[in-house]
RNA sequence: GGCCACUUGGCUCAGUUGGUUAGAGCGUUGCAUUCACAUUGCAAAGGUCACUGGUUCGAAUCCAGUAGUGGCUACCA
């Protein structure tokens, strides 16, 4: 007989079962096709991963990712789908020169400008490559079984021919333009930042009221003197009767050391009248805002004209006057200090102002125009073929589309309310600024000659031509991942035709707007089509106090360890339990010990029905079935089958694996395996059990389920392509019948006797009579005497059969008859007189209810026939138990 | 400022179309222990489901309002 270890070690097994799987090429569908596991005409199951950052190691945002795409690919794959999980790494563009930039910094002490363009990016390639690697075995640490065949990144060669080629058709279809436009720049970055990158921070500011100078009729308020020597207009609400006057006149102010400007009063709805003065100081270059108040007057015939005071080094250029040089902050003062000695401020107010910083330097984002692309999202293009339920040569914008697929539900989101959160995000939605002064990252395929553009997939066939040095923000390249992956541009590419639409996108929500809705903007534009057809959000994970899991504050819980700690299956099982979709999690080690203890648990079950069972075999036939309890547990079992598939198939996994964990614990290690030891030989239903919950269980927990599996049925099989359970209706019906009394009678007993034990003051339980009285009861003792049995000696109690009620015992009723119970030592007559008040009452207040009930017309007029019966039993059997209650009552 | 979510025992959370007397896990307390498992078993204590009103025969669940917490977002200069 096979035997297992006492305790399941993970790291004993772990790494070799993944080698196993991986060297079956099971991951790979068209393998599973080739090998007569998948049938080449089911369903396709596809998902591609929301690619890791190669900046370093996977957190525990990665592994619950992993983990629930894992239970959908694993659980999809068994169900016999042709099942497809793309694996992939991102080479996010800023976030990894930054960090090789702070690297060379630390170990050489140079900068990238000390190593030069071609030098550099050899280094970042060289860093990234390293982070893809150890990125790919923390995946495979945490058992994805992603399909290391077809992995891709953001930067190899097909993904920038796919990236290249979608630039020039949307540049072809004037959505892609170039653009003087003023953008968020990152003076530490050196890099222009787009609107979603920016991170407003709450900080004590200061508002200034002041006045150009003495002659000047209106007083504005600024935050940001400084930026007020670019001025060249006063914005007044249309309607202020104040300002009324001025409005289109022309001033021409020294503004001290700064020279002379010109300002021309303007009016614009977007003025508050009640907020500072009710004029707002106009500055195009550095307040997209008022750049907007620029490009509207502009429009219509009056060029108020741009001054640009600061400089992309963070510093006041030479149309700032003498404060040319100074730093922002510098200038401020100076100028504070100016105002203040000519007595031009009127006032200093204390306010609470947010900032925009850049998420990435962390810097205060400087606004300047400057030239750059950009992909406008509200342009009209006429789109081609799609299937998107729209009219080909229609007349759509982008965030028309986007807005569209959500609308129609052709994509579902979960949780559905970040529906209103990603509608509220395109209402907002300004054009994309795509291009990055950084080095790392898809160079923008466009070519300079003189006065001259080109802009192609390739370069032009000729000398002179200077590529354009920026680079793509990384999203863009991100947001071409659904179809880049599968073999785009070559639209005959057999993984596009399969594959997409992707079935899901599992991501958190953090990145709903970065990401999902680039996918669904690209998508829908390049492909007609949707690139998925379920967002699946999850939550962030926390520490125990709900706090940021950060470095800086110590409270990071690395996966890794925990794996090393606990196995993989503990730690997967704490990421999904108790985590519902768009709340976040808060995690701590003791959960993950905890689940821990229930692998454990698995692996004893499964080793006790071993040394059970005469003979392992994979059979999936229901066999022959003995005794009351065998029916009660495959009822249940079939049950259990029916919710975890339509569980995991609604996205509910968190619920799937309680239920899963319920059965398996309580239902079958402490009910019916105990009782199985008394009812003797279970070799067969045994193996049946075993067999299936290895199945149920192997989508959350593949090392243990996969281990024991092995264990039992030998090397050559593999449980990670088994058929997942179905579960048989009429099983479960013929279940309620046969083996209803085990919820009925046994289990209320086990529950009678712990409850005398516990709550009456009684020592010790001696004697057990059971008197059954209902007619078709009489053969339940003769059937499962042996539970029975199991019950006596687990209680040490003697039984004997139909005996006459002794004095002194207790009497609990139960709907199928009586059981006397002796006790050696006294009945605690006080407390059992309470006991039974308190119960009295409940079973009054639910008879009470079920009489209103059922003494209600509309619920009588109106409810099915069966409820009504149904109700109405359960009120006369309320009332019986009363009767008896009391009569109870009445002997003490 | 706008929008969104959340509020259930000491802690972490379930509760899927409103329907038995609201459930787990951890923690606490008591009891058990040669048995597959101390990474165990059996039990107990602990909740007016944030508050107020409404709809309903019936509300943790639906509606309105109040309070608190968290998040996203924003062109109050």
């Amino acid at each position: 007989m096979r035997e297992l270890s006492k305790a399941y070690e993970p790291k004993n097994y772990e790494d070799e079962i993944y080698k196993k799987w991986e060297e079956s090429g099971l991951f790979n569908p068209d393998v599973c096709v080739a090998k007569g596991v998948t049938k080449k005409n089911a369903e396709p199951f596809s998902i591609v991963l929301p690619p890791p950052n190669v900046t370093g190691n996977l957190h525990m945002g990665h592994a619950v990712m992993l983990a629930i795409e894992d239970v959908m690919v694993r659980y999809h794959r068994m169900k016999g789908d042709r099942t497809l999980w793309v694996p992939g790494t991102d080479h996010a563009a800023i976030a990894t020169q930054a960090k090789v930039e702070k690297l060379l910094m630390e170990k050489e002490g140079k900068t990238k400008y000390d190593l030069g363009r071609d030098e550099f990016l050899k280094r970042v390639e060289k860093f990234a490559k390293e982070s893809q690697d150890t990125i790919i075995n923390q995946c495979k640490k945490i058992g994805a079984s992603l399909d290391w065949k077809r992995i891709a990144y953001t930067l190899d060669p097909e993904r920038n021919l796919a990236v290249r080629t979608v630039f020039k058709k949307m540049y072809e279809d004037g959505l892609i333009y170039r653009g003087y436009r003023v953008i968020n720049w990152s003076v530490k970055g050196q890099s222009t930042v787009s609107d979603d990158e920016l991170v407003h921070v709450e900080r004590p500011g200061k508002l200034y009221y002041f006045k150009y100078s003495k002659d000047f009729p209106i007083t504005i308020a600024t935050t940001r003197p400084e930026t007020k020597l670019g001025d060249t207009a006063v914005a007044v609400n249309p309607k202020d009767k104040r300002y009324k006057k001025y409005i289109g006149k022309k001033f021409e102010i020294d503004i001290g050391a700064a020279g002379f400007i010109q300002i021309t009063i303007i009016s614009d709805e977007s003025v508050d009248p009640e907020f500072g003065t009710g004029a707002l100081g106009v500055t195009p270059a550095h307040s997209a805002v008022d750049f907007g108040m620029y490009q509207k007057q502009k429009a219509a015939g009056n060029d108020i004209g741009l001054i640009q005071v600061i400089g992309e080094d963070g510093k006041m250029t030479a149309a700032a006057g003498k404060y040319a040089g100074m730093s922002v902050l510098e200038a401020r003062e100076k100028f504070v200090e100016y105002l203040r000695k000519n007595n031009l401020l009127e006032k200093e107010e204390d306010i609470v102002q947010n900032v925009g910083t850049s998420d990435r330097f962390g810097d205060v984002i400087e606004p300047l125009p400057k030239l750059q692309w950009f992909v406008g999202v509200e342009v009209s293009f006429e789109i081609g073929e799609n299937k998107l339920g729209i009219k080909k040569g229609a007349k759509v914008t982008l965030k028309q589309l986007m807005q569209t697929v959500v609308k129609k539900k052709q994509i579902a989101i979960i949780p559905d309310h970040f529906e209103k959160t990603y509608f509220h995000w395109i209402d907002n939605l300004r054009d994309w600024c795509i291009s990055r002064q950084i080095w790392f990252g898809h160079q923008v395929p466009v070519w300079y000659k003189d006065e001259k553009i080109w802009v192609d997939v390739e370069a032009p066939d000729e000398d002179g031509w200077t590529q354009d040095p920026d680079t793509l923000d990384t999203w863009f390249s991100s947001g071409l991942w659904t179809f880049s992956t599968l073999g785009y541009p070559n639209f005959k590419a057999k993984d596009l035709k399969n594959y997409h639409p992707t079935s899901v996108m599992e991501t958190g929500y953090d990145i709903l707007f970065f990401w999902v809705a680039r996918m669904i903007l690209m998508t829908t534009y390049v492909l007609g089509d949707i690139p998925f057809k379920t967002v699946y959000l999850h939550g962030l994970v926390r520490d125990e106090q709900g706090r940021k899991m950060s470095k800086s504050l110590g409270n990071v819980i690395d996966p890794l360890d925990m794996i090393a700690k606990y196995g993989t299956d503990a730690t997967r099982l704490s990421l999904l339990a108790g985590n519902t979709p768009g709340n976040d999690m808060k995690l701590s080690e003791e959960k993950i010990a905890g689940f821990r203890n229930f692998t454990n648990k698995l692996w004893n079950i499964s080793r006790f029905m071993l040394m059970n069972i005469d003979e392992p075999k994979i059979d999936v036939n229901i066999p022959k079935l003995k005794t009351m309890t065998d029916w009660w547990v495959l009822g249940r079992l079939h049950s259990i089958i029916k919710e975890v598939s339509k569980n995991i198939e609604n996205f509910n996994f968190s619920m799937a694996g309680e239920q899963l964990r319920d059965f398996t614990w309580g239902d079958l290690a402490d009910f019916y395996l105990e009782s199985a030891k008394a009812e003797g030989d279970k070799s067969e239903i045994l193996n049946y059990i075993l067999n299936t919950i290895l199945k149920l269980w192997h989508p959350y927990m593949p090392f243990v389920t996969e281990t024991i599996w092995e264990e039992v049925y030998g090397k050559e099989s593999m449980l990670m392509i088994e058929k997942f359970p179905v579960s048989d209706h009429q099983i479960i019906i013929k279940a309620i019948t046969n083996g209803s009394e085990v919820d009925g009678v046994i289990r209320p007993l086990v529950f009678s006797i712990n409850h005398a034990k516990a709550n009456k003051g009684i020592d010790q339980v001696k004697k057990i009579n059971i008197l059954i009285s209902a007619g078709k009861n009489e053969n339940f003792l003769k059937k499962n005497i042996a539970v029975i049995k199991w019950l006596a000696r687990l209680e040490k109690l003697e039984i004997v059969q139909k005996a006459e009620k002794p004095d002194n015992s207790l009497v609990v009723v139960e709907p199928w008859g009586e059981v006397f119970i002796d006790f050696i030592g006294a009945v605690d007559t006080v407390k059992e007189k309470t006991r039974l008040e308190k119960e009295i009452g409940e079973i009054k207040k639910y008879t009470r209810n079920l009489e209103i009930k059922l003494a209600n017309k509309e619920f009588v007029k109106n409810a099915p026939k069966e409820i009504i019966k149904k109700e109405q039993d359960k009120l006369s059997d309320a009332q019986d138990k009363l009767n008896k209650l009391k009569e109870q009552l009445k002997n003490i």
